[in-house]
DNA sequence: GGTCTTTTTGCATAATTAGCCAAACGCGTT
DNA sequence: AACGCGTTTGGCTAATTATGCAAAAAGACC
């Protein structure tokens, strides 16, 4: 099988970075760097629709970024590959240093 | 200043990853971790029209992502923080390890 | 089979985003 | 000031995505 060519493999790299673009996702996946939880789990402590829950686990898993699996009538979902979340980790803390920075001159600016 | 809470934190982590959530961009980003580039580079690198180009390179600059300085008619372009790129580049290993995975399975699926 | 619990899905609506062409803008040159 | 080059933006269309409610599925238990 031969690789995919470059603007296809953006293409899918994208795909992922997608997935991972919503504040929603973004406090599921967090969730879930402390180990796998239950659906219900999850909504009662994002304190959100079920099926909301449902539709962004949904596009995870689709990616291949959390794999659920049944236990009862309840599904237990947990992160598939823990670079996602040192990705993400990364990217916050971009955003972090940017948020401070901001903070500063602000401050900077009311003396 | 007191710190946003964080479903705010979460907003504007998405907002960077959404940024970067995108094949064009992506390529984008690639072209400029080796150095600092002009639009009109750009533009003959990913083979697109200017306006599409310029446009990417505008949400890029409005996320931080990426800053640009006027050199006499032209604009060079460059990246704001490299750990952006060390984030993508964690989940494309991500996703380079998934396309491999894939492709195994299916030559052993064909033996 | 009927019922309760947990999770997913159908459907309709609202909002966001990409894309291109053409017009405008900024800057250097004559 | 007129022109040319490089870049951005206005305006429109097409496509994608999130959302919530209500209905359906899947499993456990009687």
């Amino acid at each position: 099988m031969q690789l995919p060519p470059r603007s296809e493999l953006n293409r899918m790299h994208a795909e992922l970075c997608t997935a991972v673009a919503d504040p929603i996702r973004i406090a599921i996946l967090y969730a879930l760097s402390d180990g796998p939880r239950y659906v219900s789990e999850i909504r009662e402590q994002l304190d959100l629709p079920q099926s909301t829950v449902s539709r962004h686990l949904a596009v995870l898993r689709a990616t291949g970024i959390v794999a659920d699996e049944r236990q009862g009538r309840k599904v237990r979902y947990h992160l598939a590959d823990h670079r996602v979340v040192e990705a993400i980790d990364l990217l916050r803390a971009v955003m972090a240093d940017r948020v401070q920075a901001r903070a500063r001159s602000i401050k900077s600016a009311q003396e």
